[in-house]
RNA sequence: GGGUAUGUGGCGGAAUUGGUAUACGCGUACGCCUCAGAAGCGUAUGGAGCAAUCCUUGGAGGUUCGAGUCCUCUCAUACCCACCA
C-alpha cells in the first residue's frame, strides 16, 4: 500500500491554535472531582536556546502528562525558569548587556521555541526565580530559617583571583587557576552565610529509607551525607611547663585502636595551634608550615600524595588509654572542616597515619591481631556447630638452593598454602614447625630462622575433622639446610601434594584474601597497616578480646563519648555575585546582623551596579558598588547601617519552586496552605542524574525545615524520583559547541515534524535509566515514516464492526502501552504501537471504533497528528480529552497458545496447546513433532516439567 | 584508591516471577517499481555449515529439569566521590 504523507507544519499550527483556544492545559487546582497528580520536571536555566536536551526532558515527561489526563487524573504539569545565575553576569561583563534584559529575552525566546514542541505544560503556573514576586518569598523563607537558628554566619574560604580582583565560583577555578585570565587562584577568608543542613543529616538519611527511589540514587545521597560512627576522645596536651594542660579533642571511627595511638595530628588551621605555639620550641617552623599550606587549595593539598607536616616541639599529649605522652604534629592531611580537625594517629592500623609515621619515623604499635573468618565456600563457618580453639603454627619454608617456598595443595578442596600444624601441650612453637615440616613433607633439616611477630587468627569449618575451628597461628620462618628427605607417610601423601613456588608466583598461587595470603604478604613486606577487625593486643586488660565487641568499653575506658559524624558540611549560601537573590540582611553600626523586616520585602536587587572586574572591594560582591543600595539602607534603618552585599546561591531558589507552582501569583504568602495540603508531595519528579546529590538534597532539607515550622504539609517533597540519561552527539561524544556536534532541534523539527522528533527521543532507549544515547537522524526519519503509515491507515473507513482479530490486537496494545508509559518505558510502548499498526495494516479498512482507540493510544506520543486525524474523522472537541482506553481482559487471554518444547533443557520444537491442556495432552502433542519423537524414542521420560502456557521440558536421563 | 551502575547482533535496544534469547527500529543485501536516481514496496538478515546440526547474552565456574536473569570469581566500560580519621 503506498504511503500518504501530510503537511506537518500545517497540522502543528492548527493543533496548537486549537489547544490554546480550548485552554486544555491550565489545571484547576481546586477541582476535587478527579484525583490529583503532580508531575514535575527540573525547570531550566534560560541559557538562550532550546536544545535537544530540553526536548528530551520536557517532551517525554509530556507524554506521561497527556496519558494521565486522559486516564482521568487532575494533572499539575507546570513550567518555570531557574533564572538567576552566573551566565547572565558573564554576558554583562563580556558584552555590557544588562543581566536582567539578557535573562528575560532568553526566556521569551525559549517560550516561543517551546510552543513548537506542542507540550501540554501549564504556563499559567509559571515561576521565574529572578522575578521580585518570587524572590520576595525566597527572602521571606530565608528569614524564617534565620529566625529559627538555621541560618548563621561563619568564616569560610573563597577562591579569589588577584588579577581580576574578583571572587570566583568553584567551577571558574580550573586546575588552581582562574578560567578567565589564567592567574593562580588564592583563598580568602570571608564571613559568610550558612544554612545548617547538618542538623538534618540524620533525618535526611533515615527518611530516605521508605522513599520509592532507585537504590543507586539513594546510595548516592547516603554517600554524600556520609555518616560515620565513632567516638570523640580527649588528649590532654602538655607544654612541659607549669601551665594547665590544653584539651585536644579528636574524632575517630576506631576508638578500639586507642592503645596504638602513638602521636596526635592537628589540621594546620586548628584553632588550638595559636595557644600551643606559645610554648612550642619551634614557632617559626610551625608558622612557616601554616603559611605554606594556607596558600594551597584543598584540592591541591589532596593532589600532593606525599604527606607533609611539622612537629610541635616541646609539646606532648597524654594518650587517655595508655597514659603515655605522645608527640603532637600539624599536617595538612588532616582536614579542619571534618570532625574536630584533629586525629589520634594509629599508624599500625590506618594507612594515612602509617605513611606519615614512616616518613617522620614515629613509633608503630600493633594493637589488633587480624582474624580471618571464612564466610563462603564449603569451609565457611557453620554457626550451628560449636567452635573449637586450637593453637597452631604456620611455617614458611625456603628452598635450600633457590628462591622458592614450600607449599601444600590439599587434594580435598584444592586449597593452597604452607605447612600448618597444631602445637602440642607444652611444645615450643619453633619445635612444632620443624616437626610438622618433616612429617608433612619429609624434609629432614629445617632450620628455624625467626618468629614473624604478629599472630593471626582464623575461623573456618574443618571439613576433615567436621568441626568449626578458631585457629591461633604463630607465623614462623624456616630455611632448609639441604634437600635431604624421606618419603612422608601414605596418610600425609593422600591429603596433599608438595609444591615449590617461586616468590614472584606466590600471589597468584595462594587463594586471595585469606589468612595464608596475609601471612605471606607480611613476610615479603614486613611493615604495612592492618585496617581490618581482629583481636586486641598490647591493650592491657582488653587483650585477647574482639575489637568490635570491646568497642563501647574502650570508649568508656578512654573517657570518650560515642558520636556520629557526617561528611556533609553546612550549606554555604553566600555568593559574591550580582545576579542572584539579595540576602535580606542589614548590619547595624556595631556590625550585628538584622533581618530586613517583612514590609520591605522584596528587598530589591539594585540596578546601579558596576560589573567591571575589580570594581568592588577586595573579596566583596558587585553589590557593594551600588549607591542606591547604601542609601536605601541608611534611609530605612538610619545612619551607619550597611547592607549585606552577598547574594544567595541559586540552589536556594530551586529548593522551593515546586511549592510556588501551586500558587505562583500569591502576594500574601509563599504559597497557599490549602493547595499545598492537597498537592504535596510531588508524585513524580523527573530530572538529570547530575542533580541527584546537591539539588535533591538541598530541596529535601528545605522542605524538612519548612515542615518543622509547619509551613508545608509533608516532610518529604518528592515521592518518586526518575533520573534520565543524556543525548550524545551523532559521533557518540557529549554535545558541545567546541566539538561541533550540537544538534539544533529546530531544523529537525521543521524537516520531520515535532511529533516525529519527540517519538524518536521516546524510542531511543529506556527513559528512567541513566544511559546515554547518540543522536541519529535516521531514527527521526523512521518515526516520520511510521506516522505516514498511520496517516494512510485513516484513508478509508469500514462500515461494519471491527473483527475479533482487530479487537484483540487493540487490547494487547492498550495493555502494553498503558503499562510501559506508566513506567516511563516509552521505547517499548512505541514498539507495541508499531506492532499494532502493522497488524491493522493487514485489514482493508478500519471501523471508527478501532480508529478512535488507535488515536487515543497515539495521542500522547504524536499529539499533533492525533489531533488532526481526530478532526478528519469529524469528531468533536480534542483527541486529548478522550478517555484512555482499557483493555478487555477477556480479549487478552487467548484460549490457545504456542509453547516451546525442550528435551533435556534444549528447545527442540514447539506445539500449539490450549491453556487448560493437561501434561499428558501436552506430551502427546509433543510426540507428534518428528524431531522430538526421534529424540525421545520408545523410552518413557525420566521426568517431565510442564508449566502450562509457558514450557514443556522432557528429561530423558536421571 | 573507594562507591554505584552497565556489559545481549554491524548499531539503539527487547525479554513480568528463572520458562521459546535477539521483539521494535536503524543499517546492510537482494528483488520490484523507474528512462534513471531519490522515495516507496517486498524478501532476507546473530555466527559456522551444502545440509542435518552445532555454537551464541564480556570471560570462567556453580545452583537448577531449565540461567541474559540467581550465586562465586574475573575482565572491561561509564558515572560519582576521592587524605572524611
Amino acid at each position: 500500500m503506498p504511503r500518504e504523507s501530510f503537511d506537518h507544519k500545517e497540522i502543528e499550527r492548527s493543533a496548537q491554535e486549537k489547544w490554546e483556544k480550548l485552554d486544555l492545559y491550565a489545571t484547576d487546582l481546586t477541582d476535587d472531582s478527579k484525583e490529583k497528580y503532580y508531575l514535575l520536571f527540573e525547570f531550566p536555566y534560560p541559557s538562550g536556546d532550546l536544545h535537544i536536551g530540553h526536548w528530551y526532558a520536557f517532551a517525554l515527561t509530556d507524554i506521561y502528562a497527556r496519558k494521565l489526563r486522559m486516564a482521568g487524573k487532575n494533572v499539575l504539569f507546570p513550567m518555570g525558569f531557574d533564572a538567576f545565575g552566573l551566565p547572565a553576569e558573564n554576558a554583562a561583563i563580556k558584552n555590557g548587556v544588562d543581566p536582567k534584559k539578557w535573562t528575560y529575552e532568553n526566556m521569551e525566546r525559549m517560550r516561543t521555541q517551546m510552543r513548537t514542541m506542542g507540550a501540554s505544560m501549564d504556563w499559567s503556573k509559571e515561576v521565574v526565580t529572578c522575578d521580585p514576586g518570587y524572590y520576595k518569598w525566597t527572602q521571606w523563607l530565608f528569614a524564617k530559617l534565620f529566625e529559627h537558628g538555621l541560618a548563621e554566619r561563619k568564616n569560610a574560604a573563597v577562591k579569589w583571583c588577584p588579577f581580576d580582583k574578583t571572587v570566583l565560583a568553584n567551577e571558574q577555578v580550573i586546575d588552581g587557576h582562574c578560567e578567565r585570565c589564567g592567574h593562580e587562584v588564592e583563598e580568602k577568608n570571608l564571613t559568610q552565610w550558612f544554612l545548617k543542613i547538618t542538623q538534618y543529616a540524620e533525618r535526611l538519611l533515615k527518611d530516605l529509607e521508605p522513599l520509592p527511589w532507585r537504590e543507586d540514587i539513594k546510595d548516592a545521597q547516603r554517600a554524600w551525607i556520609g555518616e560515620s560512627e565513632g567516638a570523640k576522645l580527649v588528649f590532654m596536651a602538655h607544654t612541659g611547663e607549669e601551665d594547665a594542660p590544653v584539651p585536644l579533642e579528636v574524632f575517630t571511627t576506631r576508638p578500639d585502636t586507642v592503645f596504638g595511638a602513638t602521636y596526635l595530628v592537628l589540621a594546620p588551621e586548628h584553632p588550638m595551634v595559636d595557644v600551643l605555639i606559645q610554648d612550642a620550641l619551634n614557632p617559626e617552623a610551625i608558622r612557616a608550615y601554616q603559611r605554606e599550606t594556607g596558600k594551597k587549595t584543598e584540592r591541591e593539598r589532596s593532589e600532593n600524595k606525599e604527606k607533609t607536616g611539622v612537629a610541635l616541639e616541646g609539646i606532648t599529649a597524654t594518650n587517655p588509654a595508655t597514659k603515655e605522652e605522645v608527640p603532637v604534629y600539624l599536617a595538612d592531611y588532616v582536614l579542619a572542616s571534618y570532625g574536630t580537625g584533629a586525629v589520634m594517629a594509629v599508624p599500625a592500623h590506618d594507612e594515612r597515619d602509617f605513611e606519615f609515621a614512616q616518613r617522620y619515623q614515629l613509633p608503630i604499635k600493633d594493637v589488633i591481631e587480624p582474624v580471618f573468618v571464612r564466610t563462603i565456600g564449603t569451609d565457611a563457618v557453620r554457626p550451628e556447630e560449636p567452635m573449637v580453639e586450637r593453637q597452631a603454627v604456620v611455617a614458611i619454608v625456603k628452598h635450600w638452593g633457590e628462591d622458592k617456598y614450600l607449599c601444600l595443595r590439599w587434594k580435598s578442596n584444592d586449597w593452597t598454602g604452607f605447612v600448618i600444624g597444631g602445637i602440642e601441650e607444652g611444645e615450643e612453637p619453633s619445635v612444632t614447625g620443624a616437626r610438622e615440616i618433616t612429617e608433612e613433607t619429609g624434609y629432614k633439616n629445617p632450620r628455624f630462622v625467626r618468629d614473624m611477630g604478629v599472630p593471626t587468627h582464623s575461623q573456618f569449618y574443618h571439613e576433615v575433622k567436621r568441626q568449626n575451628r578458631f585457629a591461633h597461628f604463630t607465623p614462623l620462618y624456616y630455611e632448609l639446610a639441604d634437600g635431604e628427605r624421606e618419603e612422608p607417610s601414605a596418610e600425609e601423601l593422600a591429603i596433599h601434594d608438595i609444591e615449590w613456588v617461586a616468590k614472584e608466583d606466590m600471589d597468584a598461587y595462594l587463594s586471595r584474601d585469606n589468612d595464608i595470603a596475609y601471612i605471606w604478604k607480611r613476610f615479603v613486606a614486613p611493615a604495612f597497616p592492618y585496617t581490618g577487625d581482629g583481636i586486641l593486643a598490647n591493650s592491657d586488660s582488653f587483650d585477647g578480646r574482639s575489637n568490635r565487641e570491646a568497642m563501647t568499653e574502650l570508649i568508656a575506658y578512654a573517657g570518650g563519648e560515642a558520636v556520629k559524624q557526617y561528611r556533609l558540611r553546612d550549606w554555604l549560601v553566600s555568593r559574591q555575585r550580582y545576579w542572584g537573590c539579595p540576602i535580606p540582611i542589614v548590619y547595624d553600626p556595631e556590625g550585628n546582623a538584622h533581618l530586613v523586616p517583612n514590609d520591605h520585602l522584596p528587598w530589591l536587587l539594585p540596578e546601579d551596579v558596576d560589573f567591571t572586574p575589580g570594581a568592588a572591594g577586595v573579596g566583596t560582591s558587585p553589590l557593594s558598588t551600588s549607591r542606591e543600595l547604601k542609601e536605601r539602607v541608611e534611609r530605612i534603618f538610619g545612619a551607619g547601617w550597611t547592607p549585606e552585599y552577598d547574594t544567595l546561591d541559586t540552589f536556594v531558589d530551586s529548593s522551593w519552586y515546586y511549592l510556588r507552582y501551586v500558587d505562583p501569583a500569591d502576594a500574601h504568602d509563599f504559597s497557599d496552605q490549602g493547595l499545598l495540603k492537597k498537592w504535596m508531595p510531588v508524585d513524580r519528579y523527573s530530572g538529570g542524574s547530575e542533580h541527584t546529590t546537591m539539588h535533591l538534597l538541598y530541596a529535601r532539607f528545605f522542605n524538612k525545615a519548612l515542615y518543622d515550622l509547619a509551613l508545608v504539609p509533608t516532610s518529604e517533597p518528592f515521592n518518586e524520583r526518575y533520573n534520565r540519561g543524556v543525548i550524545l552527539g551523532p559521533d557518540g561524544a557529549k554535545m558541545s559547541k567546541s566539538k561541533g556536534n550540537v544538534i539544533n532541534p529546530d531544523e529537525v523539527v521543521s524537516k520531520f515534524g515535532s511529533d516525529a522528533v519527540r517519538m524518536y527521543l521516546a524510542f531511543i532507549g529506556p527513559y528512567n535509566e541513566t544511559g546515554s544515547y547518540p543522536w541519529n537522524l535516521d531514527g527521526a526519519f523512521a518515526m516520520r515514516k511510521f506516522l505516514d503509515r498511520v496517516y494512510t491507515l485513516f484513508e478509508g473507513t469500514a462500515t461494519e464492526k471491527s473483527n475479533p482479530e482487530v479487537l484483540r490486537a487493540l487490547a494487547v496494545a492498550i495493555d502494553k502501552v498503558t503499562a510501559d508509559t506508566d513506567r516511563f518505558k516509552f521505547n517499548t510502548a512505541l514498539s507495541a504501537l508499531m506492532v499494532l499498526v502493522r497488524d491493522l495494516e493487514s485489514h482493508a479498512q478500519l471501523a471508527p471504533d478501532a480508529k478512535r482507540t488507535l488515536l487515543a493510544l497515539l495521542a500522547p506520543f504524536a499529539p499533533h497528528l492525533a489531533e488532526h486525524l481526530w478532526e478528519k474523522m469529524g469528531e468533536e472537541g480534542s483527541v486529548h480529552q478522550m478517555v484512555w482506553p482499557e483493555a478487555d481482559p477477556a480479549l487478552l487471554s487467548a484460549s490457545e497458545i504456542v509453547i516451546g518444547v525442550q528435551v533435556n533443557g534444549k528447545k527442540r520444537g514447539e506445539v500449539r496447546l490450549s491453556l487448560t491442556a493437561s501434561e499428558d495432552e501436552a506430551l502427546m502433542e509433543a510426540r507428534k513433532v518428528p524431531a522430538i519423537a526421534l529424540l525421545l524414542g520408545e523410552t518413557a521420560p525420566a521426568r517431565v516439567v510442564y508449566v502450562p502456557g509457558r514450557i514443556l521440558n522432557i528429561v530423558t536421563q536421571g
